[in-house]
DNA sequence: TCTGCTTATGTAAGCGCTTGCATTTGCGAT
DNA sequence: ATCGCAAATGCAAGCGCTTACATAAGCAGA
């Protein structure tokens, strides 16, 4: 009864319906391009013989994938959910799928996930931020890889990117509790070492201090990752200080909230005996108590235009543009002026 | 100077080199097949020209992905969550690749994820429970795709499972409700449609109280979705019955922790009012308060022997054997005998 | 009925890799 | 030197699909 039993084919369905394997694949990908009466064939004949494509095929002849990757730090909190969900999304409503990994926050580790990316046929690539070896744009180029770097928008980087100044987004924030009153600056930053957001939002309080005339290396500064547990461990360290900083400004919402945590611990009450700021605005700046005075960061907004302008790339209509969202300030509870310096 | 730039193929590297492609492959593939010097060399050419292998490419001419697909109900709680890290630590020490994706619970929803899988190349595929369409099976058998039942043991079946007798482990812990005295019994399960293993469980009470002489069409059954507010509200109906049940017997530990937590609420006490059991001992087991009597479910050991019994049939060193786990029974505060008739 | 289109379908050349088999090479034993 | 054998390498045939390009089929207008 002929070949042994095995997956079916395209050669297989086209021999069933009696047509060639271009008008099969015509039939599954171009429906419109095959008459009614020779597709509704073909089709019974996929149906009936139970055929599937063969993806590795699929991606190896078409040279495209319908995938695109992104590599984000980490998945463990909340920070990147939201944007990459609607990224998602919007992706799936043009007939793409995302594949998912995390570095760690580890540059190494980033480079890897990149070259799997890359060699598994994604069509183009999400990154987080601009810092990273030159290196890795030219593997990219090299492969033809489109890229698009969100969470930082730098109009100066030859790469296109989705997001926002985070100088000016922190520095706003710290023009405001300058504003306040508050003279001894205290922040609790992610590591800025190959994490250019980082760095920026260091960059913008010092900015905000330089042109307030205070002098911007007097902001006492602490590096940590981001992780709750340590934002708590690097505010317990700043109130050992003397004299004590009135305002501890968080590289971002998890940061602070383990601040929070902390002073509770302590009990040390915010605002009133000293202020907490954040970054982001993710759920969880709602749901602490003090609610966080922070930064807004659409990262809807962010996703979505970060998705469509990639697949713009991909699909070679478009070279790259950036494109900047506004971040805006949202004013909860977490600050307030610094504290009178006696009480009566 | 030549051909447009692109990304190097095993050619490009084979020229550089002053070798075939055949040597090429095997020195990525088999290094102790090629000898020292000329490894040396190409290798040398793969650095200099950043050969990434492309991954369709290799899929398709060997015939076989190193990857393996899993389809779990629900990613939403911790179910399969530890089962599933330990499967894929397995996996990966053995180079394969796990992907992942959820059904819902819905069998429509399974068949075209695992269609996907398939057409991904999934040298093998991870199934939970054997309720499924007989098609299903043809189809994997078509397309040569060895797959593993887990989380239920089930000799007779055709197909090979790593798992344990849900109507034993449930059939013991009823025995040891039975034997506190409980005679009004009620529980909450999981939809039993198109899930074997919430069947089993239910089947499982069902024997247990027929071995002890009641009438096992007398159990109070609700049966809902696999989540902790379904828990609650299932929980909060049984508490409107008279004679109102003593004992919950839950499906699982989620909807239990959902009952512990209506039973808060509704200003029941577990275990003096109404006792309370479980099932899988995942972590939130022992959080609640009272922490849960339930069924031990040895995940990782699960998760690990899957993995180890799959590899061995994608490797076609095993037709496929079946492996069963055993739970046991863990004592903890939420059962106890049933109340009094009056209290003084 | 014939011409000249447009549209549907077929032909066949790859895509970048792996691998069975053929060939060459290296080397110890004769 | 010569032979024989094992080890190293090369050759080339696909894997299952997509897609230019070529060809056949319709069909409207003359």
């Amino acid at each position: 009864m002929g070949k042994t039993r095995s997956a079916p084919t395209l050669n297989d369905v086209a021999k069933a319906a009696g047509v060639s394997t271009a008008t099969v694949s015509r039939c599954l990908n171009a429906p419109e391009r095959v008459i009614e009466a020779t597709r509704q064939r073909v089709m019974q004949a996929v149906e009936s013989l139970g055929y599937t494509p063969n993806y590795a095929a699929q991606v190896m002849a078409a040279r495209r994938s319908f995938t695109i990757g992104a590599i984000i730090p980490t998945m463990d909190n909340a920070i990147f959910a939201r944007g990459l969900q609607e990224f998602q999304n919007q992706l799936r409503e043009s007939g793409y799928t995302l594949l998912v990994s995390s570095s760690a926050y580890d540059p190494e580790m980033e480079r890897e996930q990149i070259r799997t990316l890359v060699a598994r046929g994604a069509d183009g690539l999400l990154l987080i931020g601009h810092a990273r070896n030159p290196e890795i744009y030219q593997y990219l180029e090299r492969h033809q890889v489109p890229s698009m770097v969100a969470w930082s928008y730098d109009p100066t980087a030859t790469r296109p990117s989705v997001g926002f100044s985070n100088t000016e987004a922190m520095g706003e924030l710290a023009q405001k509790v300058i504003s306040a009153g508050h003279r001894r600056i205290a922040m609790i930053s992610g590591r800025t070492l190959g994490n250019d957001r980082a760095q920026s939002r260091v960059d913008g309080v010092r900015r905000a201090m330089g042109e307030n005339g205070l002098d911007a290396n007097a902001l006492t500064l602490i590096e940590t990752d981001y992780e709750i547990e340590k934002g708590a461990e690097a505010f317990e360290q700043l109130m050992t200080l003397t004299p004590r900083p009135t305002v501890v400004m968080c590289g971002n919402d998890v940061l602070a909230a383990g601040a929070l945590r902390e002073a509770g611990r302590l009990g040390i009450n915010v605002p009133e005996q000293v202020s907490v700021t954040g970054f982001d605005d993710i759920e969880l700046a709602e749901i602490v108590s003090p609610a966080l005075t922070t930064v807004h960061v659409p990262h809807r907004e962010m996703g979505r235009k970060a998705a469509i302008e990639l697949m713009a790339m991909v699909e070679g209509s478009s070279e790259g543009r950036s494109v900047c969202i506004k971040t805006r300030l949202v004013n909860r509870c977490s600050l307030a002026g610094p504290p009178r310096q006696q009480l009566p």
